[in-house]
DNA sequence: GATGAATGAGGATTCATTCAT
DNA sequence: TATGAATGAATCCTCATTCAT
């Protein structure tokens, strides 16, 4: 039968592996995500067949979550480079609000153990937001390039922003403004 | 004075180190460190106190060597543009060369394991490099941001881009004029 | 409630622990004592979650093992004298019945890993022995001192009476007279 | 040819060794021992074959340097009760003089390290203050117990004794006379 | 399904002793 | 003789996963 399964315990385990994993990377135990997320060891793996599985599972959901709340603010903009920026916006604020998230987004996606399955569906959940980019540069120094290459600079670039964004809150604005300005003439 | 530490050996550990973190990350065993290397495991230890030690050994000695290569080919342009470009293009094109090295980097960049002494170590290595970059960007969109943001940023690019070269080798170098391109335009 | 704790296993962990400690003193290497008790070595720190704890128990349990034998032939005499007498009777053939626990007692009572928190429950589990004692010497050589000092000098005199009765099996019956005598006096 | 040795370094091994086995007990990593006493790692063993007479040779050590303590202000008492007075305090002030000196001792006369050998030269030493202490209890309540019993027991008295006047300095004088008292009671 | 004990291979690190220099 | 690097067995402890309850 489907799901007797509380998706709040499952919930639970994805957060507390979110926490430990921006904290301590892969090597996050799995009985330690178990005791912070308050439920029992054994049933990390009744949810999580796997603790590839799980880390996979927390990759997919940072990566939906970010998604969510960028695709989000996007629908109401005109103007291209309007379009841009709110996405930008939204991205890198979400970043700065959520440094575990943020932190372990950045760990698990240089992590050889996220499969390419998962990497995938991870771009897919995001594909308005890629689409906006790709627009932008139809005519710009990355034309020729491949998609999935842009769509990597546009993350690297991101991520990187928000870094510092965090790092220096008094400069954020401003380091969020000239990162979108470098976005915009990387892009054009 | 008994018997000096054999540069060798160290050598052999870090090379082995930098393979296996390359492909494990930070989990890396240092019994099979040790083995690849062709020590026994204790002398891991002797060569470096922790492994923590070694990590950042290995970071500092791929900075190293990155920014020694990147420096050699440096010096008798004249033109700005052609000085970022040769910077870009020798920093890919090592990146393309040494495979392990570059993933190596990637995974201990992003981990917390590196110290702070250790990075900045790493960045005065290539001073001269950056001081061509924030040269650059003295009048552009980056101008009035951090310049260690500005030095991340680039890193950010130049790596994304690396990878890319590497999984489409046969579109390498068009993704490698295409990164310079839009470094050239957020940049400037 | 899944499997319970096995009071077996902690049993034999202890029972090894002991037998071990006695001959090594507090290099006793648990993987050692995990054979000797017909566990696995991980189970070790199933039921004590670091060496230091496990030896800590091992105190506290021949402590209380003693207490107990102790107390047990306490009751039913008026006499002070032969109060006194009785404990020290028990106490002494108890060390000669049981070498290997009053070795790894011995070695484990000049330890600093043993904590304060054990030593004194360790202690307090003797109450009713300690106050007889300090009853004996209410009005003798030792009335004014620091009653855990009294306590330590008829421990350490019990301890040495109880090496030499197991060096000397013959003597035996005579030492513990006249250590007993001896202790008499002391106090009185 | 004889001893080309320093005496000088092989005093600051055991030195060393006297601090760290106070503090670590038997398991004083012999490199440690010789950081501390300023000596390469590799002389340890230039002095002493192995670890093991290296431990037996501090415990002769301090066995040596406590008798020659205590019977330098032997000599000229008549009284017995004063000859055995004198001894005690001699004894128990060097113990609370010396804190490392004294763990170490009984970190070490604990162990079964010390061979019998050396415990016996450690005895002898002592033989004159053995002597009076024999002598006060030649018609006492423990004339006809082994002599090396009552060595122990005024060992473990004054071993016990010392501890509490280090853990009470303002009691210590008190301590001090009280177990005396003890002492010559239950040896008279 | 829920729980948490059981497992044993594998982890980093230490150490006494040896031996090349 | 003096030095300190070399060695690898041994140490404590962790962990993902399984499975009895």
């Amino acid at each position: 039968m489907a799901r007797p399964l509380s998706e709040d315990k499952r919930n639970a385990i994805l957060l507390a592996a979110i926490t430990l994993v921006a904290r301590d990377g892969l090597s996050a135990a799995t009985s330690q995500i178990a005791k912070d997320a308050g439920v029992p060891h054994g049933s990390v793996f009744t949810y999580f067949n796997t603790k590839a599985e799980l880390i996979n599972a927390v990759y997919l959901e940072l990566r939906t979550e970010l998604a969510g709340t960028v695709l989000e603010g996007l629908s109401d903009v005109e103007n291209e480079r309007d379009q841009l920026y709110q996405i930008w916006s939204t991205w890198t604020r979400w970043g700065v609000a959520n440094p575990c998230k943020r932190q372990a987004l950045a760990q698990l996606g240089a992590s050889s153990q996220i499969n390419e399955c998962t990497r995938k569906a991870g771009y897919e959940n995001a594909t308005p937001v890629l689409e906006v980019i790709w627009r932008t540069c139809a005519h710009g120094a990355l034309a020729d390039t491949p998609q999935p290459y842009i769509g990597a600079v546009v993350e690297a670039l991101a991520s990187t922003t928000m870094n510092f964004m965090s790092t220096s809150p008094d400069e954020a604005e401003k380091i969020c403004q000239s990162g979108f300005e470098a976005l915009w003439r990387a892009l054009r």
